[in-house]
RNA sequence: GCGGAAGUAGCUCAUUUGGUAGAGCGAUAGCCUUCCAAGCUAUAGGUGGCCGGUUCGAGCCCGGUCUUCCGCUCCA
């Protein structure tokens, strides 16, 4: 675990040595759980973007994407929960630094009185505090913990600091003007991208003549005010998602959980995940508007973590939608059931798949990432930095290295170049000994060099040599730009 | 948010008890022309995380602050 830690330590480093990720506002001492994509990573990152997208909009004919803002209507996440059911109050206590969700701490209080056979107390107690929270009136709930000398189940003491609301959700000022009442321009940075396909979904249904079953992907950037920030670019209060809400007939649900859980398992592989480091986590406890969800786990450095949900989300979020807007979001279904009438109108059932492009991003690098050691065949110690980057997903696909910088090899390199180019991403250097050149972009995950010498002027072939076992042969100058491109495929 | 540790050049680290910072690697330019790093020459890079205090004098002592790491807590 120790060597696992160090290794990760290394790909931290490695990342902002070769332009991958940087912390973001590093000038200025940076800004916590906020990264960069540096000229390296943010090629990786468009490229993973692109593989996904293109096996959800293109790969299956019932499933088009969209491009929803990030700022929405503030009402939207009234409907979807978000306002209501993730902003708890919370209370530190100042003795034992244990924080606690006010709710909790009074209902358990409240559960004591109960056992103590106050139920009467205990009930006033849960009323006050209900119309306090609905109120929010924070210094009212306090008054009543001091009051009711409810303690801390660590420290016994009464030593509270204030009550707080936790802002889980960002929220800025929308318009130019400052508004006189306070509270009244607020809207929010999206904490998910997914109320952004639920409120477009009779939009795209009609104008796109969707049929159940079909689905709506989105990338895009979601902002969470969390707690504390960890395990470098896993855990960001900015970072990207990449949704697909499928709208299912209701009562087919499970069978597209199922469908989807496996889909995107198959998909991670496809991208050169290895089946052994990915598994699956069934929630137990279930988020509100959820009746079946469970994780993608990969094995990360610091253990298995989630790297995609499945969530079947139910009718809840379109009911929702439905209810806040007055407006009706069902859809008619002309198939027929088995009496032979058709379906009719109904509130599609909606399976999940979300998966963050970021962890997604560490996963396929710290898979990526070797720092090897042998002995050479004259007895000495060699090394290299690695990343073995799948070729369809590397951000540099091919180097072009002049043998040396005269003779017209540099000329012959840019020719090539010129042909690849419009191709794929290349990179062209002709300084220092081939030897360094090549370690250079194995540090960066270029997973082919061609390299051009005297030879090349003779007989029209080039050295090509691989990545990823260092192995070299000899192939025809003409052929480099279909080779490559076979491989990228 | 709490507790612990840390912060000196792009990276890894020095600077013996307070006396205005060095090396290796890397980078850049040139030489050499060599198919798997570490040949030669030269150059550039740091108001020692930031702010304040003690002192004649602070990278070093003290306080605050920011950031990172580890553990706890939290995580729709």
């Amino acid at each position: 675990m120790a060597n696992e830690s160090n290794l990760f330590q290394e790909l931290v480093s490695h990342c902002k040595e070769y332009g991958y990720i940087f912390q973001s506002s590093e000038l200025y001492d940076g800004l916590s759980a906020v990264y960069d994509y540096g000229q390296m990573g943010a090629q990786l990152k468009k490229n993973l973007r692109d593989e996904w997208w293109k096996s959800m909009t293109q790969l299956n004919e019932n499933i088009v994407g969209i491009d929803a803002a990030i700022f929405m209507h503030p009402t939207v996440w009234k409907a979807s929960g978000h306002v209501d059911n993730f902003s708890d109050p919370m209370i530190d206590n100042k003795d034992s630094k244990k924080r606690y969700r006010v709710d909790h701490l009074i209902e358990g209080f409240a559960d004591e009185l109960k056992e103590a056979g106050k139920t009467t107390e205990a009930e006033a107690i849960i009323t006050s505090m209900e119309a306090l929270i609905g109120k929010d009136d924070y210094a009212g709930l306090k008054k009543l913990i001091e009051d009711n000398k409810i303690k801390c189940g660590i420290s016994k003491t009464c030593n509270w600091t204030d009550v707080r609301q936790f802002n889980l959700m960002f929220s800025t000022e929308f318009g130019a003007v400052a508004s006189e009442n306070e509270g009244d321009n607020i809207v929010y940075l999206r904490p998910e991208t997914a109320q952004g396909i639920f409120v477009n979904f009779l939009n795209v249904q009609k104008t796109g003549r969707m049929k159940i079953p079909f689905g709506i992907a989105q990338t895009g950037k979601a902002f969470r005010n969390e707690i504390v920030a960890r395990q470098f670019i896993f855990r960001m209060r900015e970072f990207e998602q990449m949704e697909m809400q499928f709208f299912v007939r209701p009562g087919t649900q499970m069978e597209w959980y199922n469908y989807w859980k496996e889909e995107r398992k198959k998909w991670h592989e496809s991208i050169g995940i290895p089946a052994a480091k990915l598994r699956f986590h069934d929630h137990v406890k279930l988020a509100h508007y959820a009746d079946a969800a469970l994780d993608i786990e990969f094995e990360f450095p610091f253990g298995w973590k989630e790297l995609e949900g499945i969530h079947s989300r139910t009718d809840f979020d379109l009911t929702q939608h439905a209810k806040f807007s007055k407006k009706k979001i069902q859809y008619y279904d002309n198939d027929l059931n088995e009496e032979g009438k058709p379906y009719g109108n109904y509130t599609p059932y909606v399976v999940e798949t979300s998966v963050g492009l970021d962890r997604l991003f560490l996963t396929v690098l710290s898979l990526a990432y070797a720092n090897e050691k042998w002995t050479k065949e004259d007895g000495t110690e060699d090394s290299r930095v690695v990343l073995r980057i799948p070729p369809k997903i590397a951000p540099t696909k091919l180097a072009i290295l002049p043998l040396i910088k005269k003779d017209g090899l540099p000329e012959i390199a840019k020719e090539l170049l010129n042909e690849c180019k419009g191709s794929f991403m290349c990179f062209c250097e002709e300084k220092d000994t081939i030897g360094k050149r090549y370690r250079r972009m194995d540090a960066i995950g270029t997973p082919f060099c061609v390299t051009i010498d005297h030879q090349t002027k003779e007989d029209q072939t080039v050295t090509i040599r691989y990545r990823d076992d260092m192995r070299q042969e000899r192939i025809a100058l003409k052929d480099v730009k279909k080779l490559v491109l076979e491989k990228i495929s």
